[in-house]
DNA sequence: ATCAATTAGTACCTGTACGTACTTTATTGT
DNA sequence: ACAATAAAGTACGTACAGGTACTAATTGAT
């Protein structure tokens, strides 16, 4: 039963701008379920970025591959070099994957999840999905499809302005 | 003049599952569109953050209030105290903000930007809304819309799950 | 009026995002 | 064949995300 007494700032005003703009909006959608999503799994000592390596790791797995190198988890993550880095040393060090030198290319680490890793994953994709569909429960099949397909088109957008900047630190 | 020889994978494929998914696609959008703002930002010596903070900030002030407080910074900007005092510390030595006891209740900070920090913010809000432009770029003013309208919706049900968990945390 | 509970902020910790500068290994142009 | 280039990782630094544990100020219940 606890109330607000000098109530300055609590719920944003519904007709604020911000509702009606991109970033204010992605970052909230963004952080909170982030920050749920970790909550949810914190008795696995997961974070949702290594929920997510491990769902890139495990997929590559069941496609045959024998794992995948950094380089490209950083693509996949739209991620950096040195943050996967830092990430799978955790993650080895936890024992969530493996790391090995490619045989056809000294440069290259080729990551692969370990056993326990799988088992993970799988416990922790349940908790994810069921996550999602909470999310997206406001919209009935019909938006949800067409929501999507937007944000998968914002996505493009993002890429196209994210390779652009990227090409020009080259030059 | 550049190619991939050995082109393990560099895009995803069309009908990959997470290009329907909302988790890799909202993360996606996020942190391209962030880390694009970031380099726009860069000869300002400005970070995302710091511009989303300097808007609340020169807002509350256009609305005729003193500042924000930091735990109000901490709601508009879906983050946390640690964050926003960490943040504010070095934004004042920046110059950016100045931090005041509230003399109403002694264990509150007020908030206000500096006229540097305002020119600062007018400087950037240019180009970070250039960027939300570019990024829509893709939609027809009705579907951008509608797209806003289903973000917000999102947004909502994300607050929810989240207010949920920070109940039960002092329980 | 007092004392327990709440609130705002801090200190110090780990983990993620990304910058620059560097090593090692592969590839390419001549 | 070999020097220049490029690519994959690493080391180390700063900024953000959030945890626990703490201080100091305020509120509320008795």
């Amino acid at each position: 039963m606890k109330r607000e007494k000098n109530c300055e700032v609590t719920e944003l005003p519904i007709d604020h701008p911000s509702r009606h703009r991109l970033p204010p909006l992605l970052r909230e959608c963004w952080m909170r379920l982030n920050y749920t999503l970790m909550r949810r799994l914190a008795d696995l000592n997961l974070s949702p970025d290594q929920y997510v390596a491990l769902r890139w790791l495990t997929e590559a797995i069941e496609k045959g591959e024998r794992g995948l190198s950094q380089k490209n988890l950083c693509k996949l993550m739209s991620s950096d070099p040195n943050t996967i880095a830092a990430m799978m040393r955790r993650m080895e060090k936890a024992s969530l994957v493996q790391r090995a030198k490619d045989p056809e290319d000294g440069r290259r680490l080729v990551v692969s999840p370990t056993p326990q890793g799988i088992g993970l994953y799988t416990k922790a994709s349940v908790r994810a999905k069921a996550l999602e569909d909470e999310a997206l429960h406001g919209l009935n099949r019909k938006e949800k499809e067409m929501f999507l397909e937007d944000l998968n088109c914002l996505a493009r957008s993002c890429r196209e302005t994210f390779n652009a900047i990227k090409l020009s630190q080259n030059s």
